[in-house]
DNA sequence: CCTATCATGTAATCCGTTACATGATTAT
DNA sequence: ATAATCATGTAACGGATTACATGATAGG
């Protein structure tokens, strides 16, 4: 029984937010990845439709289907799955990121700075500051992980907003 | 004749190594990316087979196959390679880099700051501290779309070296 | 000469993305 | 009512990772 499978990023985050949410239906997934973890990881929806079958046919969630009407899924995170997420949660690492931005890509390859520069310190400074309105609501309505999270989010959007705008002239 | 294929960040930087290091081999094209570019963005050499395989298939690359020996394949851009490189290298974006940071995941999801904080200190000062070696080197040695993004590199770096510092009391 | 490592390649699997589709709700 | 949008789900495809495998070269 429970084929077992390799856990990915994905998988602990849907765990993560199943642990923290409780039983959840895909699409309430999907809203309670978008709010905030979304803006440094994000998923595509069917992901989040296929994933949690993964998960359930190895015994990390339930899965209860309704019986009428729109016949949605709910999933649920076992103990398996709460050991599995605890276990991930304990571990440390010394894997780093990698940056990926398609726009330093270009760059790499000799494309012009400029207006490529433009663009990006706008939309990072937007990004900056939908950051900062987030984080003037003040720690009540964030939990300490997200909280330091954004503030990562935060320090790294200033980097870029420096950076592009250096490059811009 | 050449389906057309979509090109992905991986294509271009196979035309890019290629456009700039004229006909390779992909083990050729493992050790052109390895260098700099697999700082930020690091490819699977199985990938390095697959994808000129792919382009040379939409005509982006032309491939020739040593009859003997290793019979190893070269593989060099096209006309239409070009195009689509510099196509893209005009291209502006405003799309913006995800952080996917799993360290920053387990944050997220609650884990305890300090150990990992201890880890991810230790790994991107010696990232920062390997990048400063290669800057040290001057710029006769490196074009400037690649000290560019090096740059941008040791900025990064250091900004996470004093994020999770923060964390680390 | 043997072993380890480097160089080279293919195959299989699986995750992630894109595309497609339809059932509910809300707004006009 | 009708259109539009939200909610929900599946299917297909393709790119990326992993695993496997073997040929060359260098070191002991």
């Amino acid at each position: 029984m429970s084929s077992d499978i390799r856990l990915t990023p994905t998988s602990y985050i849907v765990l993560g937010v199943l642990n923290a949410a409780g039983e959840s239906t895909p699409y309430e997934l999907k809203q309670g990845v978008a709010v905030s973890l979304g803006n440094f990881w994000s998923l595509q929806h069917a992901q989040l439709y296929s994933e949690p079958e993964r998960l359930a046919a190895a015994g990390y969630l339930t899965e209860r289907r309704e019986e009428k009407g729109r016949r949605r899924k709910h999933y649920k995170i076992t103990a398996k799955g709460r050991r599995a997420l605890a276990d991930w949660l304990e571990e440390t690492t010394d894997e780093l990121p990698e940056l990926r931005d398609r726009a330093l890509l270009k760059i790499f390859f000799g494309a012009d700075p400029g207006p490529l520069a433009t663009r990006q310190v706008a939309a990072h400074r937007a990004k900056l500051e939908e950051y900062e309105r987030i984080a003037e609501l003040g720690d009540e309505y964030l939990p300490k992980g997200p909280r330091t999270t954004l503030d990562a989010g935060i320090a790294s959007e200033k980097e870029w907003v420096r950076f592009w705008s250096r490059l811009e002239k």
